[in-house]
RNA sequence: GCGGUCGUAGUCUAGUCUGGUUAGGACACUGGCCUCCCAAGCCAGCAACCCGGGUUCAAAUCCCGGCGACCGCACCA
């Protein structure tokens, strides 16, 4: 018990009672993927039940799901594929590894954006024409190879169709969002939510369930009007404090949070969108309702250069873990258009949406129309993907680069002055389209499940209680007969039953001393244990003992299930329920 | 991937250096006895040398490889 690493301490207890463990165990095990028993599967849950609370129902927000086996062409769009490996060279002589880019760009003093354009063969060159040595030994250097993060497979037998596993579940939001706006029946604000598995092929998974190769993701993309970026809700929050780090704070010495309301945080625009703040107003709850105090959690701004490829503005939301220190939790990103930009680049589809104008108003413009005649023989196949692209470019750049180069590029596509008619028009507009905009939260849902352990552990008199919060507790209430004879057991077991049909997620135990199943019972979180004692026999009531004070009521054997329900929802409080014992 | 440390029941550990009985103990767990409210007691039981190869008459012990854990490097978009 003397053990002095909390995270230690608590995966042993979720390996012994059931929580979680390590996978593959009984062939060596593998590294990078956790299992959750039965106690973990339901806290899990419940946790997932939080977030639906605290992040769908305010905002009537809808929840799909999608495939992890994706399409390359998928994440080739998204940019992952480019943006999910890293170039490594490897030291011939003392075996370390780096990234290739980073060394060349110290070494030589190319810029990022230089040598972001370089593949594998040119980087290979660079290194070999600028004599770029190991920075540790200078010793000589291998040539660069991939090292890709995302799980690559075949979809299909035979086939040379390539698949990646999912790194996010935003991607199937993204790819879906013209059905899903439909659904909604063609309103914004529109809120997606996606909760399921993700996959990364991390180079060194540690830290048990904080990193892993397979994990459980909550992905929330938040689709609205640029030109409306009001955030409705503002009004509910905008007092309400943030500890914050933004960019600039962070890169001095000793950084320190400042807690500031939404309010301050949006004027001096540390939080550039009105709908992240409040997100992150939301993050925050979920977190404290899950048992982390406020003082243990941060959002801390993302420099430009550690941002995620797609990402205009990120906040990481970070709590502070027994062993790791400051640690993320979830992710809070402005994405801007750029993954629907992206999709309808790449797709052809288009992934604008239309807003009616309140009147429709007259306009003389520059109009571009497709010539279809012309377009149709020359791009074949092609041909409605440019019609999409030309329908959203702009006419007046269109007729420049015509006029300039004799020629304009529209996605791939090379677009000559015969396949396009370009005059002014009045056109009357009854509306405008626009890809929206996004911000997504997103929370590492495993990372949750145990800071809501770290969190809930503590130890009282020797012995361990997991003061977990009675709305996440994944049994909710033991049942015990004081002593296993002259008929309690049964009268316990019949209570059981009761309380199980009653809607409980109960368990009964008669195994040794009542102080022992106290215990037992504490150590798993079970906010309350009923017994049933000899008064039980004579006049229909049990007691009911609370896990974090310890202390008893009677209560009415009829009236069990109602108070149980009120105080597990926090409807009511240990002394609201039964008549109170007094010691 | 690299380097360092390490790997004995569910947990903690003795044994490893110096190879040699049936791998010992504690806690937990299961069954029984007992038990009128916080891990009491008694009896019985279940349960382990990470995996593979080598050396040897003999390997938990020595050697090699793999897997895993921890720390450091790198990585974490």
């Amino acid at each position: 018990m003397l053990k002095s690493d909390k995270y230690e301490i608590v995966s042993e207890l979720a390996r012994r009672r059931g929580f979680f463990w390590p996978s593959y165990e009984i062939y060596g095990g593998a590294s990078g993927f956790i299992t959750y028993g039965p106690l973990g599967t339901l806290l899990k849950q419940k946790i997932e039940e939080k977030i639906r609370n605290f992040l769908i129902r305010p905002l009537n927000i809808l929840e799909m799901e999608s495939s992890i086996i994706t399409p390359a062409k998928v994440f080739e769009a998204s940019g992952h594929v480019k943006a999910f490996r890293e170039p490594m060279v490897e030291c011939l002589k003392c075996n370390q590894r780096f990234r290739a880019d980073h060394l060349l760009q110290e070494q030589t003093g190319l810029s990022d954006t230089q040598t972001e354009k370089l593949n594998l063969h040119e980087l290979g060159k660079e290194i070999i024409t600028h004599r770029i040595k190991c920075p540790e030994c200078e010793g000589k250097l291998s040539l660069p190879r991939y090292f890709m993060t995302m799980f690559k497979t075949t979809i299909g037998p035979y086939s040379k169709e390539v698949g990646y596993g999912r790194p996010e579940a935003a991607q199937g939001i993204f790819v879906e969002f013209k059905r899903l706006y439909e659904t909604n029946r063609e309103k914004l604000p529109l809120g997606i939510i996606q909760m399921g598995h993700a996959l990364r092929n991390e180079i060194s998974p540690r830290q048990g369930p904080v990193r892993l190769r397979e994990f459980n993701i909550a992905d929330l993309e938040f689709f609205f009007d640029p030109e409306n970026p009001k955030c409705s809700k503002l009004k509910e929050i905008t007092n309400t404090t943030l500890h914050l780090i933004p960019a600039p704070l962070k890169k001095k010495e000793g950084k320190k949070a400042i807690e500031v309301t939404v309010k301050e945080a949006l004027q001096k625009a540390y939080i550039k969108t009105e709908w992240q703040a409040y997100f992150m107003v939301l993050a925050k709850h979920l977190l404290s309702e899950l048992g982390i105090p406020a003082d243990k959690q941060r959002f801390i701004e993302k420099l430009p250069w550690e941002r995620a490829h797609y990402s205009a503005q990120g906040y990481d939301q970070e709590i502070y873990f027994n062993r790791w220190g400051w640690t993320e939790i979830s992710g809070h990103n402005y994405r801007t258009d750029y993954d629907l930009r992206q999709h309808m680049k790449h797709s052809g589809v288009d992934m604008r949406v239309f807003k009616k104008h309140e009147k429709p108003i007259t306009v003389r413009r520059r109009v571009l129309e497709p010539v279809l005649t012309e377009i149709g023989p020359v791009f074949k196949n092609n041909a409605s993907k440019v019609i999409a692209l030309l329908s959203e470019a702009n006419a007046e750049e269109v007729e420049k680069s015509l006029d300039q180069n004799g020629y304009y590029i529209a996605g791939s596509f090379k677009i000559l002055p015969i396949h396009v008619k370009i005059t002014y028009k009045e056109v009357e507009e009854t509306g405008r389209r626009f890809i929206p905009h996004v911000v997504e939260p997103s929370f590492g849902i495993d990372r949750l499940v145990y800071a809501a352990l770290e969190f809930a552990y503590d130890q009282q008199k020797d012995r361990v209680v997991l003061r977990l919060p009675r709305e996440i507790a994944p049994i909710q209430v033991a049942v015990f007969p004081l002593v296993s004879k002259d008929g309690l057991a049964e009268k316990a077991k019949e209570v059981y039953v009761m309380l199980r049909e009653g809607g409980f997620m109960a368990e009964y135990d008669e195994a040794g001393s009542i102080g022992r199943r106290y215990a037992r019972a504490d150590e798993v979180g079970i906010p309350l244990c009923i017994t049933i004692d000899y008064q039980t026999l004579e006049n229909k009531t049990v007691t009911i003992r609370e896990r974090d004070s310890w202390k008893q009521t009677r209560e009415k054997i009829n009236a069990l299930v109602e108070s149980l329900q009120d105080y597990l929802n926090c409807k009511a409080n240990f002394a609201d329920i039964g008549d109170a014992i007094e010691k």
